[in-house]
DNA sequence: GCCGGTCGTCGAAGCGCTTCGACAGTCTCA
DNA sequence: TGAGACTGTCGAAGCGCTTCGACGACCGGC
């Protein structure tokens, strides 16, 4: 298996064709009579074939690779990158590509480096911010790019994401069908808002616009992610609304501690205070108890993203902006 | 910047000087006057030039990208995979590679077919379990590999790994020269260890060793990721040895419910009992309270396996093992 | 003053593939 | 029955790069 690797030339040779003919086998671009077809085939798998990816990608310039580019700074909690890039990885290989992965530490430079030298044909960029260095890079590539989040100014760009806005507001609006009319957004530490990191100020937009049309009361505050911290924001919150009965968790290290913050402070869950979670089903179920959670479908928003940089390459028509509609699962703790 | 790409040959045009020269320039395989030189690096940022990739990995029969594999299940905790992922991409740019993402779904045939199209030069395999159905093929390929972790039959390999027997070790030293007696040891999920997962099983040999040196009392449990599977652990743990005072947690996943438990059980920590960890730092560090921990290196095991994969493509010898040496960081629970 | 040895540069031969145009052979239908 | 349209296959021309051998120009040593 090992030694030099076998060419289109040997198994032309071996299946007494043309090397022309092997290639329109494979690519399926011309009609192959069905006998040929099978006796290239077969002496593609008696030789063991692989065509070389750099030989293919300089012929017909296309590289069959995507870059998926990770976030600049670690926004979105870990974990749920890991699955984008899982799914991501998965859905390129249903359409035979392969995924190559950027970090930003090289920052738009890179993006340019793998785009220019034709080593990716297209881009995934991940966990976009609103103003993000790499978009207005994106508008002058020739190569497709996918944002998964959106950028402040999204005009002339694919963006994917899950549909914070929607998620804050089947949150609260699940609280109110239980009959809780006070509530609070516990959200992502306070430096992810300053530097305006998308999906965590249109949760909480979601979350303000359906307090108000379910006529409650609600307050929506940063949280930070070490116990003592969340404990203290836990519990500065119940002491300044004693009749607070319901909270949304949007901020996935924290979520133990919010819960671990509840026991210690007596408040049981669901009887004095129901939690509705905003985080990958995992975590969700793990929790004690488990939580009614809104999940982050990375896989599904991957999915899609993969899908629509594969049409954009074959130079079909887009949506702008695609919004993965959320789904509630409801668990013990509401 | 978009259009036809640059090709080296307008490099060479515009700089007045031969293909081939421009090509020296680039690899610097053979010497250049500092004049030629000059000309030829200002043409090539003046034209704004990239190699195309396919050409020279065509020509030069390397690809410059390196294919990292994901771990065929996610045994390792997520978060921590990550990080190997961005080490490794980082250290891999600083030897002037990309780095190819693929997951276990393809399983061994993903790894043949990127190897065998030249996709890649060389292969890093993350969290290697002790039977892993990819490690026969590594030993058959041409290209260099290098594991993360260990696989029961590692003669051959290359293999790298932070010294998790070590790491249980060091922290039953830690416990026992705070004067603690008994101790336990709650590590990875019950399935974890049944499919023979190494660093989980290390750790525990390494734990039992050390506490029969130190002449401790100890015990090794499984423990699940749910809290209620953590609390029934914890509790019954306490219930059977009531002067338990250590306790190593080796499971990212449960840290935070160990220590909520404790709360439950109303022990403090670290007054009734004493908490490490092995994660990473964040973890132990947003914990209430802060932990005690051997931290997982991941950006020092991807960096190293990087460098060891870099060796092997210069056909140097590497050595067949490395175990990076575990650093305990203390904190507040102990 | 000539010879052997660098040094710096060039031209050309591939690397393995895709794709275009050509062309026999078949089929269809007036 | 012959013109025209397909079908199935081939040969050859690149794609953009690296690398090998060649070859002036220049050097120092005798």
């Amino acid at each position: 298996m090992s030694g030099r690797a076998v060419t289109i030339a040997e198994v032309a040779r071996h299946a007494g064709v043309a090397v022309s003919t092997v290639s329109y086998v494979l690519s399926g671009k011309r009609t192959i009579s069905a006998d040929t077809r099978r006796r290239v085939l077969d002496s593609i798998s008696a030789l063991g074939y692989h065509p070389h990816a750099g030989a293919r990608s300089l012929a017909s310039k296309r590289s069959n690779v995507i870059a998926l580019v990770l976030p600049l700074r670690a926004g979105m909690h870990v974990p749920v990158l890991m699955r984008f890039a899982t799914a991501v990885v998965t859905a390129a290989r249903r359409f035979d590509h392969d995924v190559l992965l950027l970090t930003a530490d090289e920052g738009p430079e890179g993006i340019r480096r793998v785009a220019a030298s034709a080593l990716v044909d297209a881009l995934v960029l991940m966990d976009v911010e609103l103003h993000d260095r790499r978009v207005p890079l994106l508008r002058e590539l020739a190569e497709p790019s996918v944002l998964i989040g959106f950028p402040a100014e999204p005009a002339g760009l694919t963006c994917v994401d899950l549909d914070f806005a929607a998620a804050g507001a089947r949150c609260v609006a699940h609280l109110a069908e239980r009959g809780h009319r006070q509530v609070a957004l516990l959200g992502a530490p306070a430096v992810v808002y300053e530097r305006g990191t998308g999906f965590a100020r249109r949760t909480r937009e979601g979350f303000t616009a359906a307090v108000a049309e379910h006529g409650l009361e609600g307050v929506a505050l940063p949280c930070e992610e070490t116990f003592d911290e969340v404990h203290a924001t836990v519990a500065g919150l119940l002491a300044a609304r004693p009749a607070l009965s319901g909270l949304v968790v949007h901020n996935e290290a924290a979520v133990n501690h919010v819960l671990g913050s509840l026991r210690q402070l007596g408040r049981r869950v669901p009887r004095d205070v129901a939690v509705v979670a905003i985080c990958p089903d995992d975590v969700a179920e793990r929790a004690g108890p488990p939580l009614t959670s809104v999940l982050i479908p990375a896989e599904e928003v991957g999915r899609e993203a993969v899908r629509l940089v594969m049409r954009k390459l074959e130079g079909l028509d887009v949506p702008d902006a695609t919004l993965l509609t959320p789904h509630l699962a409801v668990r013990a703790s509401t």
